[in-house]
DNA sequence: TTCAAAAATACAATCGATTGTATTTTTGTT
DNA sequence: AACAAAAATACAATCGATTGTATTTTTGAA
């Protein structure tokens, strides 16, 4: 037993006389075997250490269970709560999740992919890299036949795919109609990668607030980054440039958070002489100070959303290529940043 | 091929009319098969969007290279620089990594065991929940001849498995005599649940430096939870009954934060009056005002560590039995928050 | 050209569980 | 007691890939 030669299905119907058949049904509580039977072979598999093995279950009924994620960054807080919500309804669902994470590289996103439809997960929800443009790895997933639900950032490329994101132009607008709102009126944008819809729809949003308030585009107010923690102080620099600016949107709290601090150290006051609002409220946005007004995104909600959905999917295969998208509504967080005291 | 019924070698096989033993050891480029041949059958594959049956392959194989991770909750920032190690060098290595988080509960982690042995990993890296006291779940998977190693939640349950963790006690004991020197007299402490080794070995180290500093224990400055966010406030609270108490020592920088926050609403000044170390560095460590004093925890060269260790008794099952637990030293990152200005 | 050695390929069993079908046993009715 | 129906169990094929052994083909030296 301890030799590490695993027990099966077989082991217990010789040491019963029973056919395995008889055994498999007993472990699986089919009514077909009699109830004294299926005690036996509990009680000695049990008594043997047996453990079903997933690998030849999963072969024959052509089924795992198991959903995989693929999200940039687990350390990332609004990625932490979506998978919060994807294990919550997941496991209600009787799923395993395989969490894997691309670190924003596409070749990575790309192996995962492979991997787990070579694992033959029973479908994928995805949150693409920073660096996904060509869709190829998708595609051929999906030709298999298998379901995948877009998280947060949506693809265009697959129409009959659900999308689970929010809407980022409105958020962005509120958020800067706010600053506009307390008398700002300079108000620069850290915008993050315009290939990325998100961030687009966010800079979208910043112009679109602006415009509506007669207040005219300057295009040396946007600066454009990955929005890292790095980026947030080289753009605070550059925005030091222009000393008229009073307001700064950024389309995520790290580069907020860093280029608060750095204003700080350069003797600028916050909200007074600058007044900032970030997005996805991270944990830190609370503790900063001032304390950063921000962006909450329903990250809990959208994973449960997403998960349901391709569970549902799963369940039942004809209702592939109709897509259940739905866009949630952000919520503007105000804190100190924002404020004019 | 969209029908979604997936392509095997048999159906290459049959395409080129050679045996699907061949287009096997093709596929795995094995020198058994001309290169001609190899040359053909791949193409074929591409041809056909191929793509091998992990399922089929590791049930015939008995190997999965596959490695289980259990931590008790990936969105803390020490576990995700864990994770971060381990992935590199699980890769590096050509494993798969399977991230599971037991969020503190004993339940969840026996599930979460189980589902892993029945899916055939490799080996498991596992750091305990809270909960943990009996353990028989890993002991059953030890077994069956299953490679284990501990990361930071050591385990004395099991000579014969690798401990990765850190000098706890030395971490705290630094921490705390970091305190005395700067001149505080009656100082705090924050502890964690004595079950845990880990948090044991912290209250020793502060006690042990306040006794080598002739200063007695005062059992009621050591306030005892789970270290939450809400139970740095409550234990705040009742720290303040102590006006005398100047110093404070907390087992993580949770519950340190957020007592930081609470003491600040209640007027107390941040270091002058009662300074403050915790422990972890946690990113929110650096930001708050005033930063924190805290301990750096090297989990990026655990995790790399631990895979190292678990690949190669994977790689060597005779080595089953001897262990190569390493302890690593923390770092003090001296900030603010303990400095008398 | 012949033939043994080497190279290439084919055959067939196997991993462990599931499941449709066949067979045996039990049950209950007349 | 006989027998059909129902219940319980056994048989055997299968999922897709791997791998030891057997067979066929190719190569090259005599």
């Amino acid at each position: 037993m301890s030799k590490g030669n695993k027990i099966t299905i077989h082991d217990i119907s010789k040491a019963l006389n029973i056919d395995s058949s008889t055994v498999s049904r007993a472990l699986n509580n089919s009514p077909r075997v009699s109830v004294k039977t299926r005690e036996k072979i509990q009680k000695k598999a049990t008594e043997l250490g047996y453990q079903r093995n997933s690998l030849a279950s999963n072969l024959r009924t052509n089924r795992t269970n198991t959903i995989g994620v693929i999200i940039p960054r687990i350390a990332r807080h609004f990625f932490a709560t979506v998978i919060a919500g994807i294990e919550e309804t997941a496991y209600e669902e009787g799923y395993n999740v395989v969490i894997c994470q691309s670190l924003e590289s596409l070749d990575r996103e790309i192996k995962i992919m492979n991997s787990l439809a070579s694992n033959r997960v029973d479908g994928i929800l995805i949150s693409t890299s920073m660096e996904t443009s060509k869709f190829d790895h998708i595609k051929s997933y999906l030709e298999n036949n298998n379901p995948v639900v877009f998280i947060d950032r949506p693809s265009e490329a697959f129409p009959e795919c659900s999308n689970i994101s929010i809407d980022n132009f409105k958020a962005s607008y509120d958020a800067t109609k706010l600053l506009i709102e307390k008398g700002r009126k300079h108000i620069a944008h850290f915008s993050g990668p315009q290939n990325i819809g998100l961030y687009k729809e966010r800079t979208e949003g910043y112009m679109s607030a602006l415009q509506e308030h007669n207040i005219s585009i300057n295009k040396n107010y946007i600066f454009e980054s990955i929005l890292s923690e790095e980026d947030g102080i080289s753009c605070a620099k550059k925005l030091l440039e222009y000393p008229e600016i009073d307001g700064l949107y950024s389309a995520n709290d790290t580069a907020a958070i860093s280029a608060i601090q750095y204003l700080k150290t350069k003797g600028i006051q916050i909200p007074k002489q600058i007044a900032v609002i970030g997005f996805n409220n991270d944990p830190i946005s609370e503790v900063i100070e001032p304390s950063l007004t921000t962006i909450h995104q329903p990250g809990f909600e959208m994973g449960k959303l997403a998960t349901e959905i391709l569970v549902h999917q799963i369940k039942n295969k004809s209702d592939k290529g109709i897509h259940h998208s739905k866009i949630l509504v952000p919520e503007l967080i105000i804190r100190k940043s924002s404020e004019n005291e």
